[in-house]
DNA sequence: GGGCGATATTTCGATATCGAAACATTCGAC
DNA sequence: GTCGAATGTTTCGATATCGAAATATCGCCC
């Protein structure tokens, strides 16, 4: 295909990219998410605090507001739900009282560890529908979009 | 790069491709919900539900669930929204009277006749971020992912 | 050292979203 | 014709999600 085409057209070239976008990304999810909630009774947004609480150790919610992406008010739900569970406890920091930390409990940590690999391994299934190569060029792709957009 | 790896490897691959799809989806959502929401009063779903009975005509809410990809519980409840804020009517299907008929009004189409094109304009916008080619890239590989998980 | 602006979190009121159960209607088998 | 399965929609009870306003605390300026 040539690289340039007058007016509307590249509009269009722009949408159809935006929307397969869109629907690919949908189906994913679509494939992903029921069984972690099913076999685990978590959430995305669930899991992706107790990803993030595993990884980084204890966190103030505004430090989870960052890696997962959500406003505060929903951090606060979130981690709300997971307490009620006993997945997580919540800490007034000594240092700075406004900030609360947030830590995995036993619980909390023995179910991350197994969710996890399950739960990467059915991303890692649906992503294979697509070759290595890619992959890579869908990376790099959305790498660059994800920083264009950075402002 | 190689495109052969033993083990671990790939599931690597795979999962740095989606944790960058996934980023790159949201950052473009980011851009272009919330004027969507600001401008136009207009959530997405409502936005989607008011744009397919523009292009396709009068919908049973299940037709509805086709296009929009929601369940039907969901677009009851935008439909809901959609009706008391006088943008959509429904009526009962007259062959079949469990069949909910969607339909436009007039201010509903005129709404969506000015919000479409700024929003697709935003749409394509954030796109133009990366080239021609590298969209008609994503266009392609987001296809092949979505229709290779459609079981 | 008292007050004021900045920062962290919570609360509040919407909407979205799902799955399961309830409800309404159709349609086929008998 | 009637009954039961299938289909379309709604209801219900969760959770997610946002933005704005309220609350709590910190830090700094004078």
């Amino acid at each position: 295909m040539p690289t340039h085409y007058p007016g509307k057209t590249e509009e269009v070239l722009a949408l159809n990219a935006f929307i397969k976008f869109a629907r690919s990304f949908t189906a994913v999810q679509a494939r992903v998410l029921p069984p972690l909630q099913k076999e685990f009774g978590l959430t995305e947004s669930q899991f992706a605090v107790l990803e993030a609480l595993h990884h980084l150790g204890p966190l103030s919610q505004g430090q989870l507001c960052q890696k997962i992406l959500r406003s505060g008010s929903n951090v606060t739900t979130v981690v709300d739900n997971l307490e009620r569970d006993q997945l997580v406890t919540r800490e007034r920091d000594q240092e700075d009282r406004r900030v609360q930390m947030v830590q995995l409990t036993d619980t909390g940590r023995a179910l991350v560890v197994e969710a996890l690999p399950v739960h990467v391994g059915r991303i890692t299934d649906a992503m294979n529908v697509l070759s290595v190569d890619e992959q890579l060029e869908l990376g790099r792709i959305c790498r660059k979009l994800g920083t264009g957009l950075e402002r």
